[in-house]
DNA sequence: TCGTTTTTGTTCATAATACCACAAACTCCT
DNA sequence: AGGAGTTTGTGGTATTATGAACAAAAACGA
């Protein structure tokens, strides 16, 4: 395979194709042909071929991909055969919530730093994490290496605390703000809003559609 | 305009331009031009005007988009000119920050209804609402007319609740749970997962690309 | 009033994406 | 051993999406 570069819409893909692996690997399953995970993931089997061509050739004719193999080399590819420290900015009921989830385990993800800047809650503890004051982002995120950052403050606030981070050297965000937000090209930034979720639905129901 | 079907790609960023809309509302803002609300957004002004005009000509020459009146029509398009009823399954720590969001108000949605199969929660209250037994959704959701739904259940118990909602006559699902669901297609569904949005960014970052 | 500047809606060319189809490689059964 | 059945990786093609460019319309200033 040419060492082209590889569409953001292949990469996006990506994670979907490794989140439906590892459901079958807990499920026992050893090998699955592309159009087996095609139907699971309602994409066609070609696309997932194509898309990890432009990696390798991981499969084997006849018989298909071995689903442990494969885990792997995604893993590798998408940079998360490692543990990402990651900071938090916001911790609201939404904040909260994302500390307690459990599903960041062994995905490659861990929250390590909690900020806020209300003082009623600087200093306290969630899950053995202390809570600090925001105005410390920009020397504690170099001095932990943090690289990826977590928004879930007030949207006023969304565009200030991303700022700061990617002063502080944060080269992707998750933002929960419902804003977009304006950063350096460098940084990536990934938007969770669940209202343009939904509104992205209503078009759908009811009309004639 | 003839009458076309508008592409899906097209609906889902007319969410993201109420959004920017609405904030410069609040800012005061009268009239916009396609070019500053694509600066905002970072796409292109040939973008906005394109994927407006597939509904109707909302602007002016030499003036622009009255903010007011473009508000309004977007959210009569993406039918959010009323407000929804939605049904919440799955009343953990997620969904508990889910019901005390404020972000909902005034977007167009409300959830009205909670479900949940543990026996100690049932009964239950949280913001006035009581948390039902999972076992009436069949029951409840075609009594309240309620077409749209959020997920916030273990990823097992996913779909085995998204087919309890569907048959009760859900057509949109907002699915906070990592796994991909197989619904028919008249269904619609969003995906909402931390770890998978990450994973998108984390190609992107120290490599070389 | 009239020329200059803005900005829209749309056309048309280009670019990106998805998918069909097939040779080659492997499996499995008899 | 060998033929039938599977499945991959990819070349080619159709489809879809993007963006540049421009006439027409409105705004503005002198």
């Amino acid at each position: 395979m040419a060492a082209r570069e590889v569409p953001n819409i292949v990469i996006s893909r990506l994670p979907l194709y490794l989140r439906a692996l590892e459901f079958m690997q807990r499920e026992g399953k050893q090998v699955v042909a592309s159009r087996e995970l095609a139907e699971r993931l309602g994409v066609s089997s070609a696309q997932i071929r194509k898309d990890l061509s432009y990696f390798g050739e991981f499969g084997k004719q006849g018989s298909g991909y071995q689903v442990d193999h494969l885990i792997l080399e995604l893993k590798r590819i998408l940079k998360v055969d490692r543990e990402w420290d990651m900071a938090l900015v916001g911790v609201g009921d939404l904040g909260r919530a994302l500390v307690h989830y459990e599903g960041f385990k062994g995905k490659g993800f861990c929250i390590s730093l909690l900020f806020d800047n209300n003082p009623e809650k600087i200093g306290a503890k969630i899950n053995d994490l202390e809570i600090m004051d925001s105005r410390l982002i920009s020397e504690l995120i170099p001095k932990w290496g943090i690289k990826i950052a977590i928004i879930a403050v007030p949207p006023q606030e969304a565009q200030g605390v991303a700022d700061e981070l990617v002063k502080a050297g944060v080269l992707a965000i998750l933002n929960y703000a419902p804003i977009t937000l304006k950063v350096p090209k460098h940084v990536k930034v990934q938007y969770i809003d669940p209202v343009v979720h939904l509104q992205r639905m209503t078009y759908y129901i009811g009309g004639n559609n």
